[in-house]
DNA sequence: TGACCTCCCATGAAATCCCATGTTATCCCA
DNA sequence: TGGGATAACATGGGATTTCATGGGAGGTCA
């Protein structure tokens, strides 16, 4: 399978479930990791979301300062403070934290976005915001005009 | 599993016990170490906490140093002097000694964050002081240094 | 004897498990 | 190729378990 592809809106239930979607389920599954890594995005109001290949990556940023270090320590709380492990339910569903629910606006309904090795979570009306502001800067980028990315807030 | 992720603020009780969070006591489960190391952070107002895992990363420190040697003897003083093995009772609960309770300044509620390989505890309103600053710290670093190889934007 | 520590049980809230249902997509056979 | 049978999936809700927390009883050491 190609990693997480496409975008799903499920419905955000009374208890505070969603179901994930059963694609990115069976990526997850592919890649042996038990349960969700979920942290919030720094660039955006999103929440990345993956298995042990996300994982994998924020690791290597770690590894490339010494433990112990005031620097390791700050960049890990940094990280791992902003992060969560969520269970999946035995019907593919996964509870919606208060870290999620204030890091991305979101209500009654969840966006799940692939983008590949790992894949986002989003309030509806601003993924559609994101993917729309996304979709012209890929254009641009592929038409050979670089557009330099804002480095805060902004929409990326 | 993932190592020490996120971060929990529970209450400490009139006896001095707090309870140590469900998904950190199967970390230490997990690494095998009965119980509890604690030792005061030399760089902040927190004291780190973990099993083995931790204990084996101070020992590593030590051991840059040939024992007999003076140095050997003063880092072996200063971290083995400001450490603690605290029980963890039946209920997952462990006591604030006063050594603690000092370092960081807490009193009546006490936050634990996750930092992978180990966890620190914190009084709730520094730790979120502190995690504001290494937020800012995290994103300079990550921005300045070359990020080892994952492949950002690409693979599938 | 009194301060302190362990071990044990009670409780309310929240998370998790398990089953039911409606809807949509997929399959199979004429 | 049409259309009914079947499977997959998102969703709702009741039952059960986990978890944090409070407090009592017995033990120990000075």
């Amino acid at each position: 399978m190609a990693g997480f592809v496409s975008h799903f809106t499920n419905r955000l239930d009374a208890k505070g479930r969603v179901s994930i979607p059963a694609s990115f389920r069976q990526v997850l599954a592919r890649d042996g990791y038990e349960g969700l890594y979920c942290i919030a995005s720094p660039h955006c109001s999103a929440v990345d979301a993956g298995g042990n290949e996300l994982l994998r990556e924020l690791q290597a940023r770690l590894d490339a300062f010494s433990k112990l270090s005031p620097d390791h320590d700050a960049l890990a709380v940094a990280l791992f403070g902003a992060s969560e492990t969520p269970k999946i339910d035995g019907d593919g569903r996964m509870m919606i934290s208060d870290m999620i629910r204030e890091h991305t606006g979101l209500s009654d309904h969840v966006t799940f976005a692939g983008l590949g090795y790992k894949f986002q979570i989003w309030e509806p009306e601003r993924f559609r915001e994101h993917r729309a502001e996304a979709a012209k800067r890929a254009l641009a980028m592929l038409s050979g005009q670089a557009v330099p990315a804002t480095q805060a807030g902004g929409a990326a």
